[in-house]
DNA sequence: CATGAATGAGTGTTCATTCAT
DNA sequence: AATGAATGAACACTCATTCAT
């Protein structure tokens, strides 16, 4: 079974399911090279001017389009934030594709000691603006899942080829449960709420201490 | 030293300061009711027609208020949020200190069990209002902080109280800052994102597990 | 230290920064005429209406265009204010120029002459209107300059060329000071407070005669 | 004949014709004295915080009575700025027959000499509120008429007493038109609009010269 | 008489979206 | 396809005024 598109296209099927309308697919370079003028234009301007400047008129300037040119692409303001999250979202499944990929043959403390170090890394690009953007988005969308839940399937691969006793010794999605959060809402904190007097690879560490406590119970 | 004090007063004071202008403190009865109208009108609109519904106008309408007596009591639009979200809090943090106060001589184990109750609790009622609550505060204030941060000062108080040789032995502020951590992510989850098939008491029971397996490493 | 209130205190501060850019210049004949529509607008609506149903939306409504036209060219409304006096004051400029211009070679009575036929003139159009724009300014701007100060440059040329030894003999800014007050004060008061009885013709002959008895003194 | 009843008078009668309701006059002491401070806090307001701050809750407040007792003695805000007009006015009609009162007999310089000065005190005191004031006035009343056809009577007396050669002479109403101007318009302008360099007490020198000229002419 | 909570019509302004060019 | 002027519903908020206490 290739995991690639497992993860990949519930992803994308899930993007598309309720999209609004949808709008010419870019085909030529040139368009594309436009949508992605414009997301990066929305980051830009909530990291400058703050979240509250985000206006499609705003996002066309700071993009070098015109606002025609973003509703070409886009059927309205909130697509725009759903892409972005899409994009963000893809990147943090690659990240744990490759994690799973690269530790296929590794302990299972290695493995998750991987998986927490590519959370804080996803985490530490643009923190703030991923925080900023999720409060935005008008009207949340079914893509914008909180991060647990996208965890749950690379957790559940994880735990299942890794610890097949465990699997099967004790319910696998409650144990899947607990780990997904612990690990994301471990290693957003790292980045975002760590106390002073710990460092990062503390605060990492500490994490995979929890986990490996919880599992190996 | 009073426990009441140093988490009620805290909070009060982070309150008041930074508040925009300070509108007339409702002295009367009705002017009271007046206020508890609007932030009632608040939690209706959102769980009835969405966050989006809320515009200061329709908030009036359903508080059974004018426009004008709404700005009597709030300087403005996210005062209104802000209090809503104190009031929230508030809530919580008597939790809190009843809980370590109640459990003064329990186990670490009742304590800790206490704790998640009482967190599932405090996340039962109006999860999705106080989801979508927090997503729409235009721009957060000093109150707002989130649950870890603010459950570090209860968690830091049972710790060093109920395993002075965890306490001593470890980094504290590490230890509370995981713990702090499992245990709002664990509990807001279970209330949220429990997957089908968990029951409540088990997915609490499960989080109650991982918290120990970690404090007794 | 939190980041997440060091960011968002940063990013409301930004918020609150009014951007009173100056608004996008109309480039096309199309939106000149949207421009001189609203100015017209106005005009129209303080004569027929009186000066308190001047409303941004009465504006845009009588203008023919809509509120967002409006704020595509001013930025607020005291902006329109101030657009229709500086159209005032170029105009009255204009004709204060020209007709320096075209007595250069006359003889200081006939000159004062023109000037005041012309202050007459300028008063003459649209009096009321211009009282009650004057009233009706919101907070004073630089351009709104009262008109004796305006005269101040044109009769200081005036009296330095066509009467030299004037100039000299006497303190130049005290005369001018004077006569331009007079000036503005009768051809203003000729228009719109001459008592029943003296005729236009007779009030400017008068305003004459109390000028040049005090500049021959 | 009383020249004190004639102006006084006259005042009043225009003071009180199309006044909207007429609210109980305060007789009692208490209640004058609220009127007082009701009309000064309008002065203290505009001048410490701007025009646009006076609004009639402020005014109650700066006044330290409620908003009731501040509508229990004027009809509407208009009132409240007319009785202030009419303060001001009342306050300058005293000036204007006292000088003529006093100068009965003095030749024809030495009263203009006292009516400019007189002018001049007159419109020292606020001068900038005084300025703001007239702008803000909604919706002149009558009472809110220009000085220089205020000051007409006042110097329509002055001239046919002391100069009956004058009078007999010439137009009474021209020269009456061109004096009240002048002197209204020179001694305003002495006050706010005093180029550098010219002392008040030359400027007032200046502009009796330039009325003395035209009398004699 | 005094109070001040309550009122609500009306204001200036924004911004997602459309459509003629 | 691209442009950007035009649109107008909707919003947060003000403030003169009323009236129950």
């Amino acid at each position: 079974m290739d995991k690639r598109s497992h993860l990949a296209e519930s992803l994308w099927r899930k993007a598309k399911t309720k999209q609004k309308a949808a709008r010419r697919q870019p085909r030529q370079r040139r368009a594309q090279q436009t949508v992605e003028a414009i997301l990066d234009a929305v980051v830009r301007i909530v990291k400058r001017e703050g979240p509250q400047a985000v206006t499609t008129n705003r996002i066309a300037e700071v993009a070098g389009a015109s606002i025609g040119s973003v509703y070409q692409y886009f059927p309205d303001k909130r697509a725009i934030f759903a892409a972005l999250h899409r994009r963000h979202i893809e990147q943090i499944d690659r990240m744990l594709e490759s994690t799973l990929v690269r530790n296929a043959s590794s302990s299972l403390e290695e493995l998750m000691r991987a998986m927490i170090d590519g959370m804080v890394d996803a985490h530490s690009t643009d923190p703030e603006f991923y925080q900023a953007l999720l409060a935005e988005i008008p009207h949340r969308t079914e893509v914008t899942q909180d991060f647990p839940v996208r965890l749950h399937g690379a957790f559940r691969l994880a735990i299942a080829s890794h610890a097949p006793r465990l699997a099967v010794r004790r319910n696998l999605d409650k144990t899947v449960f607990v780990v997904a959060h612990m690990v994301d809402s471990l290693s957003h904190g790292a980045v975002l709420r760590r106390p002073p007097g710990v460092s990062l690879a503390a605060a990492k560490e500490e994490a995979l201490r929890a986990v490996l406590a919880y599992l190996r119970l």
